[in-house]
DNA sequence: CGATGTGAATCGTTTCACAGCC
DNA sequence: GGCTGTGAAACGATTCACATCG
């Protein structure tokens, strides 16, 4: 825990965190790092490496303890308490993310929702309802929600950002398929769709090529 | 184009791919490897690079030709012809991604939907209807689509991939919060979303820390 | 024993720096 | 002058191998 956690390390960990989660609700107690590793496709030398990233709680001979892990990896990852989330734009993904057990079952809670549309203001969202982008700078900040999930056309996509940050927002989810320009305390995370498409085009592509001969 | 290009790079290529066609749509010819990495938040020796795994086509003191920079990324990621996908599990995901403008714009068309729900088989989703997940295997593969996209619930998602190997998919993009367990000869790409949340809740609590204090 | 924690070796990626070309 | 292509250096991540501990 001195040296702060590699990028590579912090990308694995809510990796881990499931796992851990799912053996734990299984009564698993404790782990080997090459059980955990295996069920992962990975090596055991890496899981032992990132988790000696933050203290030392493995037992020689034993394994590591499950519930201390998890605690422990929520912590870092800061998912301990609930974040609250702004949802800027209510298209087909927008809609698909409200409704989205994943987030509700975990750390994260959709607060409030925004769109640009008048013909989509005032609808139900779950238990919200949509209001108008142009309160949205200030929703957010009467709220104090601290992350915002994106999920806007490209050509408004930094417009949309650039008023979250306004809004004091320290977090960004990101749908659309442009690459922002933010100042460097706000964090952000990108998620291209067609982006995951075309990097498996060239692996199913490459696959294929390898199978049919060289 | 001798070696195999190195996967750090294959997972940019969407990008620059991305970023280049907004650059040929707005008339630009060519453009050096500063403005394009500046624009993508890179750095310029990354972009030559890159670009160096196939072919020297850049031209010193103008920069590289615009549009075939994007036949050659096509080519190689194998967008340069129409990719039909089955999309498996028609819930809140599924709906999304069926009406997603992103794929049916770019090289990839759903082509089949699939549920195990009775109360979903018949419904219309855009101009498909779903069908019965008891149909998957036979239906892919009379059809001969090479790609799925997994959206059900993680319970299901190793067995409904394992369905889609049988049926002759090569590429999996997988929603799902499960690590898959695959033979090799097929390709997988993972988006999970509350990952990716996470990932970003480590990103946003590091830097409030540390414009808090030490 | 079995399993951790970790230096050391290996491998891959990024960045630098500059020769060569337009 | 501006820009590419590329060795070489710097950096980071992964894997190995083994001393060490319960």
């Amino acid at each position: 825990m001195k040296t702060p956690i590699p990028k590579a390390v912090v990308n694995r960990l809510p990796l881990y965190l499931r796992r851990l989660e799912y053996l734990a609700a299984g009564g698993t107690e404790t782990i080997s790092s090459r059980e955990l590793a295996e069920s992962l496709g990975r090596k055991d030398a890496q899981v032992r490496k990132d988790f000696a990233c933050f203290g030392n709680f493995g037992r020689p001979g034993v394994g590591y303890p499950v519930a201390e892990l998890i605690t422990k990896l929520r912590g870092i990852l800061g998912t301990d308490h609930l974040w609250r989330v702004a949802l800027v734009g209510f298209g087909n993904l927008g809609r698909a993310l409200v409704a989205y057990k994943g987030f509700q079952k975990r750390a994260f809670k959709i607060q409030a929702v925004f769109d640009a549309d008048p013909a989509k203001v005032g609808r139900r969202a779950g238990d919200l309802v949509v209001q108008s982008a142009a309160e949205m700078v200030p929703e957010i900040r009467r709220l104090g929600i601290p992350m915002a999930i994106l999920a806007v056309p490209a050509e408004v996509a930094q417009a949309a950002a650039d008023r979250c940050v306004e809004a004091g927002v320290v977090g960004i989810l990101n749908f659309a398929p442009v690459t922002l320009d933010l100042p460097g305390h706000v964090a952000v995370n990108h998620v291209d769709l067609t982006l995951c498409m075309e990097q498996l085009s060239f692996l199913a592509s490459t696959l294929s090529r390898r199978a049919a001969g060289p």
